[in-house]
RNA sequence: GGCCCCGUCGUCUAGUCUGGUCUAGGACGCCAGGUUUUCAUUCUGGUAACACGGGUUCGAAUCCCGUCGGGGUCACCA
């Protein structure tokens, strides 16, 4: 039988890191498994739910590079099982939910919310389990205002399954209850929703987060009063904040959206993501999408949930920026530039606040010797601020260890006249110029020479900000800095 | 609190199923050093863990029991 999974969030907030490792393992385990992966959007709370958010999910999990067989898409749907909104699928749940009413399995409760808060409260002084006391399962036919339907739970026996992840997992049936499967206008409620939609998408395996654990056995039970079969379960641990609880926006960044702002690169993030709770066993960790579902098995998920460590995901970020080719890595930055001012747009040319004009091969080359000092793609705004706007920075930065005012200034002079005499602009004429000229004393030669180009006390290299800026320009920087002194 | 799940370096993990090759391996972080004008990159070395207590066994990180610890979940949300 062909393996059919889902990934079926509820847009109601920004799309979740974890979330997208969830949408991630499904898609994992589709491809490795030549299945079909199905984003159906849970959107059955109305008041809750917005299309911007499912915009974000859409877009965050296309940006991710998780592509889905059938489901919503920014435009319409794609598949022949939807419609894959819930919002859209109500009179489906309605077939479902009078059968089971009529059949029994299932009754009307007129009980006010009121009295079930009391009730709730007071079980759980007693310590015990909340759960509806069953006085309207009896009643029959009682026809006054609003009720809710309720799904007639049995009391005797227990409820286990097998869940792919964790082995067997089982549930007193007693301690469940008769929970609420929908409402008076047929409305149906997550529990029922779920099992309904999975059954008629024809859903082999339920991969999702170990925080639905609980609600397995309740799907299970209303799958046998209905008399259909029940998918294989597997239930991710969960990404954990420092502090070991599931992780929320008191620790972290948690929206995809805010990774991809920060310049996280989606092939780290998935990298990153995947191996969290998961490992194909051996030592590398590099591994590129294909790679992944290739090594892909769910039975080398862990059971435990993982502490999200954003200097793992930034030293997987770093290394695949410089690995990055840099006319690429220059387009991802350009953004960057341009939200922070540096550079700014006009007709597919740059300029920057100067009118300055810059190629995208400028842009290229910057980033190219600021690449191995970034963890993120924002960061080359500091980085390479010198390159885009002018510098100015404090005299005593120019001095190194004990120089006096008189030597920064000579050193100076011998950098301009090194310069002059570099004959071609290339970086190994610009080095081995330079390191000519500094001879032994490398360090009162060439921090001056970097200081008055780049105006920071750490930076790229002197040969290299001067293959970038050009001659005139660092002949002009290095004026600057001689009337400081 | 009830129920359910989990427990190897600070963190991510390999190893656990199929006990011995584990004086527990790798990565991130941190520390020290090499390269280097600075920072970064890179290289070398170091730091640090089988939660605890009982069993079973010639032998346990690996199997069993208990304890402790952590988390999840208990809606007319999903």
């Amino acid at each position: 039988m062909k393996k059919r999974v889902r990934f079926a969030p509820s847009p109601t907030g920004p799309f979740h890191i974890g979330s997208a490792r969830v949408a991630l393992f499904n898609y994992l385990f589709a491809k490795k498994n030549k299945g079909d992966f199905i984003l159906r959007i849970e959107d059955t709370d109305k008041t809750r739910s917005k299309r911007e958010y499912e915009l974000d999910i859409i877009r965050s999990i296309k940006w991710l590079n998780i592509n889905y067989d059938e489901g919503v898409t920014e435009e319409s749907e794609k598949g022949s099982y939807g419609p894959y909104r819930q919002s859209e699928r109500g009179e489906i749940y309605k077939k479902y939910l009078q059968k089971l009413l009529q059949e029994d399995k299932a009754y009307p409760c007129f009980c006010s919310a009121e009295e079930l808060e009391k009730e709730r409260k007071k079980q759980l002084e007693r310590g015990e389990a909340p759960r509806y006391s069953g006085k309207c399962a009896q009643k029959k036919n009682e026809k006054k205002g609003d009720f809710v339907i309720r799904f007639r739970s049995p009391k005797e026996e227990s409820t286990t399954f097998n869940d792919l992840i964790r082995g067997k997992v089982s549930f007193d049936n007693n301690e469940i209850g008769d929970f609420v499967i929908g409402k008076s206008d047929f409305s149906a409620l997550y529990n029922f929703v779920v099992v309904i939609d999975d059954h008629e998408m024809e859903i082999s395996h339920v991969i999702r987060g170990e925080d639905h654990i609980s609600n397995t056995p309740r799907q299970i039970l209303i799958q046998k009063a209905l008399g259909i079969n029940t998918p294989y379960y597997a239930h991710l641990p969960l990404i954990l904040g420092p502090d070991k609880s599931k992780l929320s926006k008191r620790h972290a960044a948690v929206s995809v959206q805010e990774y991809k702002e920060m310049g996280y690169l989606p092939e780290a993030m998935i990298n990153f993501i995947s191996f969290l709770g998961w490992n194909p066993g051996g030592e590398r960790e590099i591994y590129s999408l294909e790679e992944i579902i290739e090594e892909f098995k769910l039975e080398k998920c862990k059971k435990s949930g993982a502490v999200f460590n954003i200097d793992k995901l930034d030293s997987i970020n770093g290394y695949y920026i410089r690995q990055k080719d840099d006319n690429e890595l220059a387009e991802m930055c350009v953004p960057f530039l341009t939200e922070s001012g540096f550079l700014e747009q006009k007709e597919g040319k740059y300029f920057n606040s100067q009118g300055k004009q810059f190629s995208l091969e400028d842009i290229a080359k910057t980033v190219s010797i600021c690449k191995e000092r970034m963890k993120n793609l924002s960061e080359i705004t500091k980085l390479a601020d010198y390159f885009f706007a002018p510098v100015d920075y404090d005299k005593e930065m120019l001095r190194w260890k004990n120089m006096s005012d008189e030597e920064i200034y000579d050193s100076l002079k011998r950098g301009e006249e090194a310069v002059l005499e570099i004959d071609k602009w290339d970086m190994e004429s610009i080095e081995k110029t330079l390191i000519e000229r500094a001879g032994s004393d490398k360090g009162s030669f060439l921090w001056p020479f970097r200081v008055a180009l780049s105006g920071k006390k750490a930076s790229a290299g002197p040969f290299e900000i001067s293959w970038v800026l050009g001659r005139d320009e660092v002949l002009k920087r290095l004026r600057k800095a001689k009337k400081k002194l």
